[in-house]
DNA sequence: AGGATCAGCGCGT
DNA sequence: CTACGTGCTGATCCT
């Protein structure tokens, strides 16, 4: 049946309509076919109208068209032992199904076609979203190297250290218990060592033993320390150094994570089984695991490429704000001449502390903080707090008067755009009860952002994806982790890899201030980060 | 006994 | 009471 539609699939002059087309594009490559031309995407095209809905078939179906579809579960039984695959099911039974998704997929994709017309969606719809579909599916399909053997001996130490420091808790605490379980870790700390009075406690009433409430205890008894560091060792066994292995491919023996394009309510993409965007960076022992992350052969090499403070760089450009601008251009220390023009000082003189204060802010700002969440991050009182927002806003007028302009759009059309005219509704922006305005406030201000940000680099990968294919190269692009990307390259590519990555990404969209990429090259992604 | 779901927690940008 | 995500373990509820 595959070979049947074989020549339609690879005609370029002919639109493939579907719904969650990476799928299927998946699915045609293992029978050996390359789809080619323009691709529509019902699930995609929804996301783009209203990206905080459901985007599955059913629904879609239910609200666009009135109708509910035959139940998979009809097919195959519901989830469970007993579940069948496709591949059993009676072909009478699957025609009926197969038929009613194709016609559904198509009469949803008239409605959502006309709708992204409508709604000024179809350039960053048809330039951006449809065209990044292969570039992930490649990404997808080619996946990443592990070195099991890296992580096997990670697991080995990790283990002990981890015997070890539940050892030693049980022996301060007096008995055994769940040291995973933060109710019996509660009742523990709070009951039997009664280590203070008034514990906090979570909305259900629990005790609270999260990292941040057990680190102001830190000093009240020597069982905190080793508790946290038991912790960050189960956290980095459980979730990264033992599941990975166990993820692998047998087929291919590489790590296959999915890109999901339609779920963030901002733009960006999402990772699953596994994710690989949130791989251990900060804390040294956890950074480890990405020496498991390797090139695929000794002739290849592991390259990364991020942008520097791209969401700051579009706070600059979006608020015009001179003075931001200026040191931008000037490729300044964005943390450091904010300090100093804040704590009035010399770039020079600036304290370490005064420039991680800066830091704290320049991030709190994109975020539209307030002097109570600036005070807490920063463990000063919320007068300080506030002077340095006041102060934070005389330097930077531009941004004051930028997140201003956000609330009251927000306000006028009940949402925000980014650069590309991708869109997130703000239905609260105006409700009367203040924490959830307050919200719908600061995604007026952060969401375009953080928008703008994913649309530039969803640019770039396109870009980059094409100029490979155009050049004949063999370097792959592998994952991509919000404002960076990592690739498979040849040695031999190297040299013009690193310049057409740079150049892809820095001039990925044109702005009144430059974007700017950092490279790192290596044997694993630990080197090259 | 085993699945589904929620809470709490902590990893990333 | 700073934005956006995924996924682990334990507890609890349901089948």
């Amino acid at each position: 049946l595959a070979g049947k539609f074989a020549p339609l699939f690879s005609r370029a002059d002919v639109m493939k309509y579907g719904q969650n087309i990476k799928f299927d594009l998946q699915v045609l490559r293992k029978y050996g076919i390359e789809v080619k031309g323009p691709l529509f995407d019902t699930m995609i095209a929804h996301y783009l109208l209203d990206p905080e809905q459901p985007h599955n078939m059913d629904h879609l179906s239910r609200v666009y068209l009135n109708y509910l579809p035959i139940p998979i579960e009809t097919l195959i039984g519901k989830k469970g032992r007993s579940q069948m695959t496709m591949r059993l099911v009676d072909v009478q039974l699957l025609k009926n199904y197969a038929c009613e998704d194709a016609d559904v997929t198509w009469k949803l994709s008239r409605i959502l076609s006309e709708k992204l017309k409508e709604e000024k969606l179809e350039n960053v719809f048809r330039e951006i979203e449809m065209p990044l579909v292969p570039v992930l599916a490649d990404m997808e399909f080619q996946g990443v190297k592990l070195d099991v053997n890296a992580l096997r001996e990670q697991s080995a130490i990790l283990k002990n250290e981890l015997q070890q420091a539940e050892k030693e808790i049980f022996t301060m605490a007096g008995s055994s218990f769940n040291l995973n379980s933060p109710r019996q870790l509660g009742e523990v700390l709070f009951e039997k060592l009664k280590i203070i009075e008034n514990p906090k406690l979570t909305k259900t009433k629990q005790y609270s033993t999260n990292e941040e409430t057990l680190q102001k205890l830190a000093g009240k008894h020597p069982v905190i320390d080793k508790i946290l560091e038991y912790r960050m060792l189960q956290k980095l066994v459980s979730t990264y150094v033992d599941p990975l292995p166990d993820q692998i491919n047998p087929l291919t023996r590489r790590l296959h994570t999915s890109f999901n394009q339609a779920i963030t309510a901002t733009g960006r993409l999402s990772s699953t089984n596994p994710n690989l965007q949130n791989i251990p960076i900060r804390d040294a022992k956890g950074r480890e695991i990405r020496k498991a992350f390797v090139a695929s052969s000794e002739n290849h090499v592991f390259f990364s490429a991020d942008y520097s403070q791209i969401e700051l760089r579009l706070m600059a450009h979006f608020s015009g704000d001179a003075i931001m601008q200026e040191a931008f251009r000037n490729n300044e220390d964005i943390h450091r001449t904010t300090a100093a023009k804040v704590f009035k000082v010399a770039p020079e003189e600036v304290s370490r502390e005064q420039r991680n204060k800066a830091k704290t802010a320049n991030f709190g700002i994109i975020y539209g903080i307030s002097a109570f969440g600036l005070s807490e991050r920063m463990g000063i009182p919320r007068s300080e707090a506030k002077q340095i927002i006041d102060s934070y806003f005389e330097t930077f007028p531009g941004v004051k008067d930028y997140m201003n302009q956000c609330i009251f759009t927000a306000r006028e059309k009940g949402e925000v755009y980014t650069l590309t005219g991708r869109r997130r509704k703000l239905p609260d922006i105006n409700s009367q009860n203040s924490v959830v305005r307050g919200n719908a406030e600061r995604n007026a201000i952060n969401a375009p952002i953080q928008g703008t940000a994913a649309d530039i680099i969803k640019i770039a990968m396109i870009n980059i994806h094409n100029e490979f294919l155009k050049r004949g190269l063999k370097t792959k692009m592998l994952l991509q982790v919000h404002d960076e990307l990592n690739f498979d390259v040849p040695k031999e590519e190297l040299e013009e890899v690193t310049a057409l990555v740079t150049s892809c990404m820095e001039q990925a969209m044109p702005l009144n201030v430059p974007l700017t990429v950092e490279t790192g090259v290596g044997r694993n992604w630990f080197e090259a980060h």
